[in-house]
DNA sequence: ATTAATCTTGACCGTTCGGTCAGGTTTATT
DNA sequence: AATAAACCTGACCGAACGGTCAAGATTAAT
């Protein structure tokens, strides 16, 4: 069932496009000819690809959930509670910073009550949280790190995260109307994992 | 200069109508038509009060403003750290509780890239935010919390107060299909400020 | 009671939206 | 070379959008 040269070709165009203007526009402003034009494709050819627009968004929406899962790795590779939470909060920053514009569309969503995604919330996140959730409520049992509610832990984390990518333009107008630079980025890592880890009494 | 009874009431019905549009439709979802059905008004009235509907954004925004920055008093008026960032902290959760709709519709304008306060953003928080990193830089010369970048913290705090209100439909879909229950909030806004003022060394 | 100012609204307008489709072109198969 | 399958696209459609307006109703001022 190999898929045409063309098609793959294409369909990863206007993927490529759509999440550009998703994150630009949100779902409601985001057209189809602004991701034709995008794509440097005519409008009608994106309904060949894709029926609708609603299509195309779902699609759209089932990579960034892959990424964000995929994300977890670190998290679960680890034993001790220190180097598993860095890891995790340390791939989510780069996550933020490298692919801020995948961030803004699951926020967009997540805001709008999450119309398209509540299945996959209530199921799939759901499970992967309360693995996790687990995990943290065994180091809590043998007092590796201190007493909390782990759901709570995880609330911030994404939070925390997911901020410099959601929030990006806020965080410029107050930066001298510039992007964090490498060296500023670095430092907001640095500072949230101390922050974090120390605040849970994972440190010091 | 005061204003007719008669105006003064409806402006409050339609900028009431339009916050609950905004945030659940974002800008570009949201329809004058959708608004004025909420305030019980024809479409054509909304007009008359407000231009157009960017007009209307925009008032509604401003209103955001103001809420946001009131939030500060408890930040001023005490004068040390862990009192002060506990305040503020907690004033911060209780409005994400309580006003989560004018969350949602500033985090929506801050995603699309703070198209309309942008300069509100540039001239007022900023100069708001650099008022309070000098409150924060002395407390960290005079040796009452340890050294770090002021602006993360800020960053951080808005990121976790503002993510329970933002994120409420994933944090709903999360626990059983139920929004935090009080007792639950209390507990996050606990775990919030402990984990905040104990990773800055505040506490302990 | 009269006038002026303010408020109300159904009907309408041009534009843009997501989506369709017929008919042509290119590519793959034999 | 012939046929079939896949791909391409300009022109078009009904619906919904933000916004306008003239004419009537209500309220305020004298």
């Amino acid at each position: 069932m190999r898929k045409n040269q063309i098609r793959i070709n294409n369909e990863r165009r206007i993927l490529a496009a759509a999440v550009k203007i998703f994150a630009g526009y949100g779902y409601q402003g985001a057209t189809m000819r602004k991701i034709a034009e995008e794509a440097g494709l005519p409008k009608a050819n994106l309904h060949y690809y894709f029926q609708t627009k609603e299509q195309l968004y779902r699609q759209v929406l089932d990579g960034i959930f892959k990424d964000w899962l995929a994300a977890a790795n670190t998290f679960d590779e680890c034993e001790e509670p220190v180097e598993a939470l860095r890891g995790y909060i340390e791939t989510k920053m780069d996550l933020s910073r490298k692919r801020p514009l995948e961030s803004r569309i699951w926020a967009e969503e997540i805001l709008r009550g999450a119309p398209l995604i509540q299945d996959q919330l209530e199921q799939t996140l759901a499970a992967w949280l309360d693995t996790r959730v687990k995990r943290i409520t065994d180091w809590i049992n043998t007092g590796t790190i201190q007493a909390m509610n782990p759901r709570i832990l995880m609330y911030m984390i994404w939070a925390v995260t997911q901020h410099f990518a959601d929030f990006e333009s806020q965080i410029r107008a107050l930066n001298q109307q510039q992007n964090l630079s490498d060296e500023q980025f670095t430092e907001a890592k640095k500072q949230v994992v101390q922050t974090i880890l120390k605040g849970i009494g994972a440190l010091d």
